[in-house]
RNA sequence: GCGCCCGUAGCUCAGCUGGAUAGAGCAGCGGAUUUCUAAUCCGCUGGUCGGGGGUUCGAGUCCCCCCGGGCGUGCCA
């Protein structure tokens, strides 16, 4: 698209005299009026004319100027139309050229984007509540990979604190009445649960587990280091096993625990910065002058009884990632509840003077509820709904539909699962992230509308298309297309032209939602061409079939890329 | 109490960071299948953009006040 819009940008910054920067084109309201738009009021206001006028002015002076666009006013804009014949050659080629690159770009060479996403603690399977920034991290990942990032997704694994000495307690005294042969995760979460209620009112137990905890602290090699070590470790085969069905793996796997070390460093270090008080009998970082609505609410780093706290270790693991990485962003994909938390890390940064604290940013997102904005609760267990179920059931529906749908299909059980999987990435993502979330079962499972599987149906369409069109050996496919035979897909071509700086713009909002409503708009256009009886691709011989089979691969190909972008697997049937 | 966020059709959401007549899905009603997947497509019904001020040539979008809802609020993470 940058193909076009160029020369109509220079042409306008020479006509205007304004710098090249400052104009910008955007989309006109109805399509029919044009492809692109320029909105006259600014340099009316400039020229102190009429932005009617400038519009007509600029039109007359650009007729004929600009090869293969034409420019007409409409009112105050400055309307462009792209030659459709030229659109369509020009956007086909470059996605044919392109590929799975289509889209991709080098804006991101040589940086590094650190991405800490998912983040489960141990002990636990993963859940529900896990789901958001799972989805919402591994999509950015792919996001900012397309752009030529060097991207780190990092998993930062609660695998510390208090609560293991509980555990550790728990499967001294109840390891033989649970599962942990077969199921060690799900009988993991049975031992925390009974843990969590034998804390609550049993002293013994509480005393003891203090002491495991201390125990843990300590760094002494025993019978509680080798607990932790082991429920470490089948915590994490666990996490593994489920980011697989999700489709998505971090590069750096990295514990709470690996940043103990890093600790009294880090206190050590913003003591030294000057910025640190005792307060209440607790060090704390003072945010006021920085921000009067922190006044009241200054980052703790240290507790009266000189043990650390969640600020100090991801202060910690700050420091050791900038020193690392020396990344050009660092997103925290968590949830909006902890903006406090992260306003106040970017407070100390602030306060220490490090040049760097712009670059940390909290990718925040909202609640995710259950219908009347309750909290979800699982049919199967009650309390916890835990992903791998939810991913069953979607996926046992999706085989539902196939059943009924299409029992023709062969690998069923694979488009199945890669249904489920599109119908709960969409959902997840078809929203601004800020917005919370109510988990409408009912919607999850119909995968009709405004949902993945109408995605991947559309995708699955256009691949049907082609492959039968390769398959009768298709005339059209020897000819030279025509281009002017797609006059009525010129929505659909110049949204396609889009999608570059969509992505981008995906990227530098972190807010995958704008790919995903992007999509959305191309699939329904497209599905609006495709079903038209008067835009047949097969049976459509010579030059003009030629051009409908191009149009229709260019949109697959633009379709499945920004699918795979946003984590959406891209069957080519189901 | 204080801080931050959200409020657009009955429900769930878009609205391109201030521009042309506010758009989709679901729900409801009515249509489309001898031909490329009906998980689809087409049409109809449905709006004082929470309310009130202000800035501007122009406000769903920016500022202020109010109302409603949510999240958070020094020794949890």
């Amino acid at each position: 698209m940058q193909i076009f819009s160029e020369p109509i940008l220079s042409a306008l910054a020479r006509l205007t005299g304004q710098p090249l920067a400052q104009l910008k084109l955007e989309r006109p309201r109805d399509p029919k009026l044009g492809d692109l738009a320029f909105p006259c009021f600014l340099v009316a206001k400039e020229r102190k004319q009429a932005p009617p006028a400038v519009a007509a002015e600029l039109a007359a002076a650009l007729a004929g100027q600009l090869d293969g666009i034409s420019a007409s006013a409409a009112g105050p804009y400055l309307n462009f139309r792209i030659d459709r014949p030229l659109l369509a050659r020009e956007i086909c080629a470059e996605v044919a050229i392109a590929g799975e690159r289509f889209g991709a770009s080098d804006e991101g060479a040589g940086k590094t984007v650190l991405i800490d996403f998912s983040s489960p603690n141990i002990a636990k399977p993963m859940h529900i509540g896990h789901i958001r920034s799972t989805i919402l991290g591994a999509a950015l990942v792919r996001i900012f990979r397309h752009l030529g990032y060097k991207v780190v997704g990092i998993n930062h694994i609660g695998d510390w604190g208090a609560q293991f000495g509980g555990l550790v307690v728990a499967l001294r005294r109840w390891k033989g009445e649970v599962d942990l042969e077969g199921d060690p995760v799900m009988g993991l979460l049975d031992l925390y649960q009974r843990s969590k209620a034998a804390l609550k009112d049993d002293a013994q137990f509480q005393a003891e587990a203090v002491a495991a905890y201390q125990e843990l602290e300590s760094g002494r090699e025993g019978e509680v280091r080798e607990l932790w070590r082991w429920v470490t470790e089948v915590s994490m085969r666990g996490f593994l096993a489920t980011y697989a069905r999700l489709g998505v793996s971090h590069e750096l796997v990295r514990g709470e625990s690996w940043y103990e070390p890093l600790l009294a460093p880090t206190l050590e270090r913003v003591k030294a910065a000057g910025v640190t008080e005792i307060s209440q009998g607790a060090l704390v970082v003072q945010l006021g002058e920085l921000d009067k609505s922190l006044k009241e609410t200054p980052c703790l780093l240290q507790q009266t009884n000189g043990t650390t706290l969640y600020a100090t270790r991801d202060l910690a693991a700050l420091f050791s990632r900038f020193e690392e990485f020396g990344f050009e962003r660092c997103l925290y994909v968590v949830g909006g509840e902890q903006k406090l938390h992260f306003r106040q890390l970017k407070g100390v940064l602030k306060r220490m003077r490090q040049p760097w604290e712009p670059r940390v940013e909290h990718i925040d997102f909202g609640l995710l509820l259950g219908p009347g904005r309750k909290k979800i609760a699982s049919r199967k267990r009650g309390e916890v709904l835990v992903l791998d179920d939810l991913l069953d059931e979607v996926t046992e529906a999706a085989e539902k539909v196939i059943e009924a749908k299409n029992p023709a299909l062969a690998k069923r059980a694979q488009v199945a699962r890669d249904v489920a999987l599109g119908a709960l990435i969409y959902n997840d993502l078809k929203r601004e992230r800020i917005k919370d979330v109510i988990f409408d079962e009912h919607e999850i499972l119909s995968f009709e509308g405004d949902t993945g599987p109408y995605l991947q149906f559309t995708h699955a369409r256009l691949a049907s298309i082609l492959r039968k069109a390769h398959a009768n050996e298709d005339a059209a496919l020897r000819s030279k297309p025509d281009w002017s035979a797609l006059e009525n897909a010129g929505e659909i071509l110049v949204t396609i032209g889009r999608f570059g700086d969509v992505v981008r713009s995906a990227a530098a909002r972190a807010e995958p939602s704008e790919l995903s409503g992007y999509l959305l708009g191309l699939a329904r256009d497209v599905s609006t061409w495709v079903s038209s009886s008067d835009n047949r691709v097969l049976g459509t011989a010579g030059p003009e079939g030629a051009a409908r089979v191009a149009l229709v691969r260019c949109a697959k190909s633009a379709l499945g890329n920004g699918l795979r972008l946003i984590g959406i697997p891209t069957p080519e049937e189901m």
